[in-house]
DNA sequence: GAGCCTATTATACGCTTGAATAATTTCTTA
DNA sequence: TAAGAAATTATTCAAGCGTATAATAGGCTC
C-alpha cells in the first residue's frame, strides 16, 4: 500500500500554509465548515499534520484570527507622506480592495462571532480594535494641526469615533453588497462625509497618478 | 423505565420557543453551540421535537435569523411623530438597549458570517437590510423637506448611505465595547455627527418626560 | 551512500452530530 | 369515558468530529 509522497516544508512556510488553508475553508464554508479534515485538503496535507504545528484547533483559529486583523490594518497603518494624503489614503484603502470584499467580511464575521465565546480571541479583537482607532486619532490630530484647527484630544477623540464608526460601516455596507453602490461611491460618500464632520476640505485628489 | 412527563404546545408557541432556546444557544456559545441537542435542552423538551416543527437544522437557522433581524429593526421603523421626533428617535433607538448590546452583535455576527454561505440567509438578510435603509431614506427625506432643505432623492440616497453606515459602525463599535464609552456618549457622537452631516440642528431633547 | 532525525502519513478511538424511526402519552371530541 | 389524532419522547444510525499514537519516508550530515 503506497503511502503518498511528500514534500518536508521549513516551518514557517508551513505554518503559513495552514493558516491560509483555515482561512479559505472559513470563507468558503463558515466557521463550521473549517474542520481539521477539510483545512488539511485545502492544504494539500494529511490531518495529523496540523497537530504537529498547532497544540489545538483552538489555537490555529486564534493564529488566523492575528493574521485576517493584520491584513484589515496593516495597509491603512503604513500611509506615508504630509497629513492631508495620510489621512485620505487611510480613508481609500478601507474601502477598496483588498481591505473591503466578501471574503473579508466573512473572516472578520465568523472571528467576532466568536469574541463573546472566546476570551483568546476578545483579546486579540481589542488589540487590533484600539490600534486601528489610535492610528486613526493621530491621523485625524496631525491633519488638523497641519490646518492650523482645534486638534484638542477631546475633539480628535469624538472625531475618531464617528469617523472610525462611518468608515466600519460603510466597509460593512460595501462588502455586504457591494453591487448596490457605484464604482467608487462609498469612496466619494466617505470622503465628502469626512470632510462635512471635519469642516475641511481635501485637496482633489492627484490624477496624474504621479504619487504611485 | 418511566417517560418523562411532557405537555402539549400550541403549534405557533412551540415554535418560537424553540428559536428562542436557539437564539440563547447562539448567543451564549456559538452557531457551533447550537446543535439539535443544546437547543432542546434549553427549551426544555427532546431533540426529536425540533424535527417535528423544523424540516432541518437550517430551516431553524434561517427562521432564527428573520426574527433577529426583526427585532434589531422593528423598534426605529415604529417611530411616530413629527419628521424630526421619528428622526431622532430613530438614531436613540438604534443606539441603546435593546437594540444595541453584545447578545445583539453575537447573534447578527453569527448570521452575517453564513451569509456567503447559505443563499437563503442571503435573501433574508439583502431584505431587512434595504427595507432598513429604505425607512432611514424615508425619514432623512421628511426632515429636509420639513425644513425647507434640498430633500432630492439624490441627496437623500447619499445621505442615508452615509447616515446607515455611521449609525451601522456606532452600533457596531458600542456593542463591541460599551466600557469603552460613556453612558451616552455614542449617542450624542451621532446625534451631533448627524446634524454635521445635514447642516441643520436638532431641537435639544425635551426633558420634562412629556413624551414618554 | 549510510544513518539519523523528525516532518509527515496512516490508522484508530471515543464522542458528538443531524437525522430517521419506533414507542408512548397527552388532549380533544364525540 | 372511550377513541383516535398527533405531539412528544426514546432509541438508533451512519457520518464526521478533534485528538492520540504508531509507522514511514524525506532530506540533512558525516
Amino acid at each position: 500500500m503506497a503511502r503518498r509522497t511528500f514534500h518536508r516544508a521549513p516551518e514557517a512556510e508551513r505554518r503559513h500554509d495552514l493558516i491560509e488553508a483555515t482561512l479559505d475553508c472559513i470563507a468558503e464554508y463558515g466557521l463550521q465548515g473549517a474542520t481539521v479534515r477539510q483545512i488539511a485538503i485545502k492544504a494539500g496535507v494529511t490531518a495529523g499534520l496540523i497537530r504537529h504545528y498547532f497544540q489545538s484547533k483552538e489555537h490555529i483559529l486564534q493564529e488566523a484570527y492575528r493574521i485576517v486583523i493584520a491584513r484589515l490594518t496593516e495597509k491603512a497603518e503604513r500611509v506615508t507622506g504630509d497629513p492631508e494624503t495620510r489621512l485620505r489614503d487611510f480613508i481609500v484603502i478601507n474601502l477598496t480592495e483588498p481591505v473591503a470584499n466578501s471574503r473579508s467580511l466573512s473572516l472578520w464575521a465568523s472571528f467576532i462571532s466568536r469574541v463573546s465565546v472566546d476570551p483568546e480571541l476578545a483579546a486579540i479583537h481589542r488589540e487590533g480594535y484600539l490600534s486601528f482607532r489610535n492610528a486613526l486619532e493621530g491621523l485625524l490630530g496631525d491633519f488638523l494641526a497641519a490646518r492650523g484647527e482645534d486638534a484638542s484630544p477631546e475633539r480628535c477623540r469624538r472625531l475618531a469615533i464617528a469617523i472610525n464608526g462611518l468608515l466600519d460601516g460603510l466597509w460593512l455596507e460595501g462588502c455586504l453588497a457591494g453591487e448596490l453602490f457605484g464604482e467608487s461611491e462609498l469612496v466619494e460618500i466617505a470622503l465628502t462625509s469626512i470632510e462635512t464632520l471635519l469642516g475641511l476640505r481635501l485637496r482633489p485628489v492627484d490624477a496624474t497618478g504621479a504619487d504611485h
